[in-house]
Parts: structure tokens; sequence; C-alpha cells
RNA sequence: GGGAGUUUAGCUCAGCUGGGAGAGCAUCUGCCUUACAAGCAGAGGGUCACAGGUUCGAGCCCUGUAACUCCCACCA
């Protein structure tokens, strides 16, 4: 043991946090090993990107996964936290390429690609450990011996293992698609991977002469640019207005290719002129309108959405630049009928914004439908369970309606897919291993170019980071984990993907639960982003507050699955209505976190208080026949506590959890059962000084432990400086509810004698008297020796300078403040303050009070419905409390008689 | 067009299976009481969005309405 009374005077966490949690590390107490006497306990963190950033939303995500394993590894879970980055595809080749393109003034193109991803190892082996020490300033205790790369080598191998099965079975495939292209990315995305947004657009329409006739059909388009890749009109067939129009030929304006006009049921007569350009290479219904129609398809597009040779002279032009450049020729042709304000859903691309470009293309896709299957059938079993279960809805939505998935993307950062192409012959080989020769015909192969979506590989990450596909005794013992953790945001992204792969790939759900949380949004309810500048540092918080209060902030006040706001004040004070700027504001506070280290600070001084009175150097518990009354009580509440706290945690009811420490540390152990035991702790002589000792260090200790999953550092610190058995509180036991140390009759008696403390208390701010002022207090009451045993809390907490218990009746007189509480009545004779008018008046209220109460028990007593129905434990409470406000009325009333006639 | 969420004190939000409305911050009063002014003791402040319904009893369950937010969706 350390030398208790050496803490320091104020609560400093910086002086201790990265301390304790080195010794943690060293110590390995994160390690977890399979032992077959303990049941396991797993969850993986949803690896944050290797070049990112720690932000408020890992922090959010870290901290209730901290929680959750060190109290299953505190109950002796072998309680494994599997850490790990994910290689982020886009987000990395995108930062490495503007590094290059700022510094050296290359592209990724100059360098060719071996070089290339060469440069991006380098900054991943330079950044990669940023986000894990971050991770490490808010303590999350993950087991670091067990660190996992997306694209590490065992990774690597699952990928590949479960690409070529997904393709010897005939669920991945590759084709010609419409797929979403980002023209700035210059990849290919998911449905996933794109954002809608409502944008104003217009629409133009436009007038196509019909061959050999001076006439002409009208179509309306919201993207003029796409039609030099028209490959026909459509109609619908039910469509009168158009009847004869069908199959005659029509001049596409601008250039002089003929199309056809076609009817298709796809068209909706009622929008727009009922006529419609179909671009198969360019719009999704279209395609599938041309491949019925079996159409030509023409991109009209390059890779970075400028115009190709299709375009004719507007050829080069960035596309808006085309469609500005046409419609104005269109108009000096006179075939530019008219333009209409629409505002239509446009896509963005997820990562950097720029509006996504329908495109046809040969991409790789996973076949959805049979996969979906499992995966809707593992949640309906509730092999997976989410947590809100609202969200199960979501994901339920989501997997019934599920598109192919693209998994290609046309980048360098990622795994390459392990298909390989023979110019010779034609075939294509998907392998396993690398290989360099046909095996058809033996000529050398060559591998395809494109990568996989990085969700591909974090779609395995709970068993790839276990050791699938080899069969390994941490998969065996660790696999399907217990729960994950993560936000709402990407249950599409990954959540399903994994609960789907998993499925597929190891015949079992992942993980039991999926703890979803929402997202931790500004002072405004604004999502934090980087462009508004309204992120807030964790890290910055941290060091203002330390991660004990950033921890406990974000777990406490907000209900699961419901975003939070996290607000912080700047210097200087921003405008209302504006945003930050980061290069002007400085952030000076953040009240909520502010409130979390306020606690911290008096769980450091109640701590302190506690160290500096104690001269024991066990935790135990003292014999049960020493007990005093408020040491039974604060034993009776914590042991409450402990049962509570443990039943909502395992409802992942954290904020819950937390509220509950907090208000029984604070407003039970420090503001009552502290003040209480003073005069015991101080008085030398005093025989149960030792036993207030006793019970002071057990609750302190045992609250620190609960406590510990959510403040780990402070609770360390306070608990390796009380009297302790082991090495840290870290694998310590959690508290377990103890029958023993429920005092049902104990804290009644407490509540009492606190109510009429407090009575006491009321009436003498009310009338302004100073707490220095000692005043003689007559307790009249029937339970005397309850009050007895209050006397000194009387003296101490309520400023009697002395305190008469008293079972005579009516005291009362005209110096005397009388008041009326549960179970007694007091006098404080104070002559030279009593106004007897006051006092009269003040009972009126009284009265009136108690009558009501009297009124609403009797009316609920009185209520046949109620008797028959409420639970027989219901109605003894309402028949008690009934009992209670009559007696107390019967005193005022007696009390306001006798004051008349003094 | 579907789906979800939110609506509770001035502000930000809790309120677990229905049983007399809570916290933090803010406001007001009095206190530097030898653990803590990052504190202590008090006080004020809410037709729990609205309208129905179920129930002995509704912030909580059901139906509908309104406002706001988010997600999904191929109407050119």
């Amino acid at each position: 043991m350390e030398d208790a009374k050496n803490i320091a005077k104020t609560y400093d966490p910086k002086s201790f946090e990265d301390a304790h949690y080195n010794r943690w590390v060293t110590k390995g107490y994160f390690h977890a090993e399979i032992d077959a006497k303990k049941k396991p306990f797993t969850i993986v963190i949803p690896p944050p990107n290797v070049t990112g950033q720690l932000h408020m939303g890992h922090a959010f995500d870290e901290t209730l996964q901290d929680i959750l394993i060190r109290y299953k590894r505190m109950q002796g879970y072998s309680a494994l936290w599997v850490p790990g980055t994910d290689h982020a595809g886009i987000a990395t080749q995108i930062k490495v390429e503007a590094e290059l393109r700022e510094k050296e003034g290359l592209t990724r193109y100059d360098l060719g690609r071996e070089k290339f991803l060469e440069r991006v190892w380098d900054w991943k082996e330079m950044y990669g450990s940023r986000i894990i020490n971050q991770l490490k300033k808010i303590g999350s205790s993950c087991d670091w011996d067990r660190e996992r790369f997306t694209m590490d080598e065992g990774c690597s191998k699952a990928v590949r293992e479960v690409f070529v099965n997904l393709y010897n079975k005939g669920l991945i495939y590759r084709g010609p698609r419409i797929i979403n292209w980002c023209p700035n990315c210059i990849t290919a995305l998911s449905n996933e991977e794109v954002e809608h947004s409502e944008q104003a657009g217009h629409f133009w329409h436009i007038k196509y002469p019909i061959k050999g006739t001076d006439d002409f059909v009208i179509i309306a388009t919201t993207r003029p640019e796409t039609m030099f890749g028209d490959t026909a009109v459509a109609v619908n067939p039910e469509d009168e207005r158009y009847k004869d129009l069908v199959g005659k030929t029509l001049l596409l304006p601008l250039t002089d290719r003929e199309i056809p006009v076609i009817a298709d049921e796809y068209v909706d007569k009622e929008f727009g002129t009922g006529c419609v350009k179909i671009t198969p290479a360019h719009d999704p219904n279209d395609f599938e309108v041309g491949k019925r129609h079996d159409l030509e398809i023409i991109k009209v597009m390059n890779d970075d959405a400028t115009m190709n040779s299709y375009a004719g002279k507007y050829e080069g032009m960035d596309r808006y630049e085309c469609r500005k450049a046409m419609v104005k020729d269109l108009e000096d042709m006179g075939l530019l009928v008219k333009v209409e304000d629409h505002s239509h859903n446009v896509g963005q691309c997820y990562r950097c914004g720029t509006t996504i470009e329908p495109i046809v293309s040969d991409q790789w896709f996973v076949k959805m439908k049979p996969l979906a299957e499992a995966a809707i059938k593992a949640v309906n079993e509730k092999h997976t369970e989410f947590v809100p279960e609202r969200f199960s809805k979501i994901y339920m939505n989501w997997m019934e309606n599920v598109y192919d998935w693209c998994i290609s993307r046309q980048l360098w950062w990622g795994h390459r897919i392990p298909a390989f192409y023979c110019d010779s012959c034609g075939e294509m080989t998907v392998s396993k291993t690398d290989i360099e020769v046909c095996p058809k015909c033996g000529k050398p192969v060559r591998q395809e170019e494109d990568v996989l979506d990085t969700w591909f590989s974090s779609a395995l990450w709970p068993f790839s980071t276990l050791g699938w596909p080899e069969k390994t005794p941490e998969l065996d013992y660790f696999y399907p984990t217990s729960v994950l953790v993560t936000g709402y945001d990407i249950i599409f992204f990954w959540v399903s993907r994994m609960i789907f792969s998993a499925c597929e790939h190891t015949g079992k759900a992942p993980f039991k639960h999926v703890f979803i949380h929402g997202l931790v949004r500004d002072g405004k309810g604004e999502k934090m982003s980087k462009s508004k500048g309204n992120g807030v540092d964790p890290l910055q918080i941290i060091d203002m507050y330390g991660a004990d209060a950033l921890r406990f902030t974000l777990v406490t006040g907000v209900a699961p699955g419901n975003d939070m706001r996290f607000p912080v004040t700047y210097e200087p004070p921003v405008p209302a209505g504006k945003n930050p700027d980061p290069s002007v504001n400085k952030i000076v506070g953040a009240p909520t976190v502010e409130a979390s280290r306020n606690f911290a600070n008096k769980i450091w001084n109640a701590s302190r208080f506690a160290l500096m009175n104690l001269d024991i150097t066990e935790n135990k518990l003292p014999e049960m026949s020493e007990l005093q009354l408020e040491d039974k009580w604060i034993l009776s509440l914590y042991n409450t506590l402990v049962r509570e706290v443990t039943t909502n945690l395992d409802h992942y009811e954290l904020g819950v959890a937390a509220g509950k420490i907090y208000s029984f540390v604070w407003e039970k152990l420090c503001d009552w059962y502290i003040e209480l035991i003073k005069p015991r702790l101080f008085d030398k002589e005093n025989p149960t000084g030792r036993t207030a000792q006793y019970v002071l260090t057990y609750v302190l200790s045992g609250s620190m432990q609960l406590l510990h999953p959510f403040m780990p550092f402070i609770t360390e610190e306070i608990w390796q400086h009380l009297p302790h058995e082991g090495e840290s509180i870290v694998i310590s036991k959690f508290p377990e509810f103890d029958e023993a140390l429920s005092f049902a009759d104990e804290e009644k008696q407490m509540e009492m004698i606190m109510g009429a403390i407090s009575a006491i208390r009321n009436r003498r701010a009310e009338m302004n008297v100073p707490p220095s002022k000692k005043a003689k207090t007559i307790i009249v009451t029937e339970n005397a020796d309850i009050f007895k045993k209050g006397i000194a809390f009387f003296e101490k907490l309520a400023s009697a300078a002395e305190v008469v218990v008293d079972s005579s009746k009516s005291r009362i007189d005209s110096n005397a403040v009388n008041l009326i509480v549960h179970g007694a009545e007091i006098f404080l004779p104070m002559s030279e303050l009593v106004d007897k008018d006051k006092e009269l008046s003040r009972l009126g209220v009284e009265l009136k009070k108690l009558e009501g109460e009297i009124k609403r028990v009797e009316g609920k007593l009185g209520n046949a419905g109620f008797t028959a129905k409420a639970p027989q434990k219901l109605i003894e409470a309402e028949k008690a409390k009934g009992e209670k406000y009559k007696a107390m009325l019967e005193k005022v009333l007696e009390n306001i008689k006798a004051m008349k006639e003094l």
C-alpha cells in the first residue's frame, strides 16, 4: 500500500492518468488469454482509419466499449478487446496523393503502382500509431498484443479466402452495370457510399426532330449533356398521344445520329412530356430499358467527367461546362422550348462530396440476395440482437431491399482483386494464391488492377482478427464475439456486412449483441465536421479536464441510440448562428465536461478526507454488532447500488448506472455519511470511530470499483491509496450484492432523522438564521429511541446547541419555531426571531398541503378499483402515508390552536 | 413515396417492466462550517407538443394530429 496520507491536495488528472495507463499495459492487465476456467467476453473494435485522428465520435465509441470490457474483466471473464485499424482505401489514398502533389508536384501515375504503394505504406507506418496512441489517452483497455490491421497478412488471407469462396459459389460476378462513379476519386462506389441531397436544378425541354418531317417531339431532361449518349426516346405504350410515333426515327440534335422511338412501360405518361430520352450508359433505368430493347450503350464521358469524342465539339469540356454551352447552342438553334426550375436528388461521393456520375462500367459485384437470407434469419432468430431494439428494423429494411454490392474500386491502396487474366486465351482465373501463368494455356497472366472496397475486409473483422480461415484456438474460444459497439451511421456499411459475411463464412452470427449509439453533435445540434470547423478535439478536452471527466460526460445524460450535444464555449465568443473559425476561436470551456470534472474533484476530496482520518490498514467489514445506525444505512444503500448498477450494466443502461453512482457518492456518501461520522472519526476516545473507518473504507473502495469502468484513472488512484488487496483495481473483483448488508429498518430510521434535519435547515434558511447561530432543539416524539440515535447529527448538521428528545405533549409557545415532520414535532426556541403571525400563516400553508395530500390518499384508497386491483404493497404504502399525514395534520391543528391562544 | 427518431423546468437532457415529475447548467437567498467555493445549506421554476382511447391509475401503452430531425427510395 502506498502511503495513505500522501495524496495530492487537488485533483490533477494529468499527474496520474498516463502513469496508470502505462503501468496497466506493462503489467498486461488488458491481455486476454484462453482460459477454460473463465467465460470469454469479446469485443472487436470498430477499426478507425489508420491515418485518421481521434474525434469525439471515436471517444464516445471507445468509452462505451471500455466500460463494457472493464466491467466484464472485473467480473472474472476472460475479457478480450481486439484493437486495430482500417486501411481506409479511398480516404488514405486521397491523403497520400494530396501530399505527393503538394510536396513533389507528382501524381500517383508518375510514381507507378509499386512505388506509390511504398509511399502509402510509409505513410501508414508514420501515422498508423497516432490514432492508436490517441485511443490510449482515453483509457481504452484493448489487448494491444493482438492489434490488427485490415491489410496485415492474416486479414489479407481471410479476404482472399472469402473472395474465392464467393466467386466459386457464383456469389461474386463481374460485368457491366450502371455504378456510381466519383470523377474526383476516379473510382466506382457502392450505393452506400453515395449521399443524396436535394438540389435546385432545371428541367430543359428540348425538341428532337422527327426524321423526314418538320415535326418533332419534346423531351424533358435534367441532364442535357448526356444526350450525346441517347440511343432512343421512349414513350408509354398506353399513351394515346404518341401511339403513331413508336417506330419512327428521330434526329438527335447537335449530332447527326438517328435514334428510334420505342415503347416501354417504364415511362410515366403523367410526368414531364411523356417522352423520355434513353441514355443507357448514364442512367440505371435507361440501362434496364436499353437491355430490354437491345439498345446501343454509348458512354459520353471520360473517367474525370469531361466529355469524350461522342460529344463532338464539346469534347474535353467538363460535364457542367458542356451543359452550359450546349444549352446555349440549342437555344440558338431554336430547339430549346423552355426551362423549368426543378429540384431533384443528387448523389455525392461520401468521401469528397463530388457529384457522382451514374456510368456504365465493368465492375465486380457480390450477389446479395442469397447472402441476405441468412443475415435476416440471424437477427430474426435473435442470434444477433440490436440494442436498442429499434435498429433491427433499420437493418431489416436494408437487408430486405438490398442491391448487389459493387466491390471493385479503381484504386491502388487496398486488397487487390485475386483475378488473373490471360490475354492469350482469354481465360480468367480467380485464385487464393498469386499465379504467374494461365492454368489453361500456360501463357503469362496479369492480375486485375482493381482493389476491393475497404468494407469488404472490414466485413470480416470479427473473425479475421481471431485467425480465420485457420481454425485457431482463439477463434474457437472468443468467437462469436459478445457485443459490437458502433454508431447507427455505419449499420449499412459495416454491421450488416459483418453479419452476412459471418453467417456465410463461419456459419455463426458474429456477435450476440449490437450496441448502437448515436452521434456526437456540436452545441447547436449540428454534425461536427472539419469543413464547418465546429469539431471538438477530444484530446484537447482531456487536456483541460482529464479523460475520466470526458468519459463520464459522454456516457451520462444520453439515452441509448440518441444523438448527444457537446456544447463548448469559445474565446472570442462566437456570434449566434455562426460556426466558429478554429483559427481564431479557441475552446475555453465545456460546461458538461466541467460538471463531470467537478464530480471527479468531489471524489478526490472525499477520498482525501477519508485518507486523512484512516489509521486502519485493511479493507474489511467490522463486526455487525459494532455497526451504528448510519453505518447500516450507508451499507444498505451501497448494497442496493451494487445490485442496480450490475443490472443496468447487464442491460446496456450505462448512463443510468453512471447516474446512480454519481448520486450515491455525492448525495449520500459525501453529503450525509461523511458528515455524520465526523464526530466519531475526530473523537479519538470514541470506540465506534474505528468502525466508521472500516465502513467508510469499504463503501468508498467499493464505489470506486463500481465507478472504475466509467472513470478508470481516478478510481485506480484512489483505490491504490485506500487499504486494498491485489495489484490494481483493474483486475479487482466487481462488487456483488450481499443480502447481509440489507438494513431496511435502519434505512427508514435514517430517513426520519434526515427528514427532520432537512426541515430544520429549511426553516432556518427561510428565517435567515446564520448557520453559525446555534439554537436549542426540542424533539417531541413517540419514537424517542430513533431520534435519540440522531442527537449528534442534529447538533452537528442542524446547528443545534442542545437537543432534547421528549415524549411529552405540546411544547408550543410563542418563542419557538414549530415544525411537524414525519414521526416527530420539533421546536426551535429562538425568541428574538419568531413572529407569531408569520408562524401562524406558515402553519396555515402546511395545513393546506397536508389536507391536499390526505384527500388524494383517501380518494385513492376509497376507490374500489384501486384497492381491488393495485398491488398489495402499494396499497399498504398508501395507507401508511395516510396515517403519517393524518398524524402530522393533527399536530398542526393543535399547534395552530395553541398558538392562537398564546 | 416509405421508415425511424424527437417533442418533459430558461438551456441541454434523463426518466429501466404504467403506481405521487428528476439531474446538470442557469436564476435567487445565505454561508470561506479545519475533504472539497471545481464547494456547503436552502429556494423558485413543468396542463411531460396537442386530441382522443385503454386502465382503479398514463410522461410511459393504443389511435390520430402538428412541428422538427435523420435514414432509405431509379420518376426522366
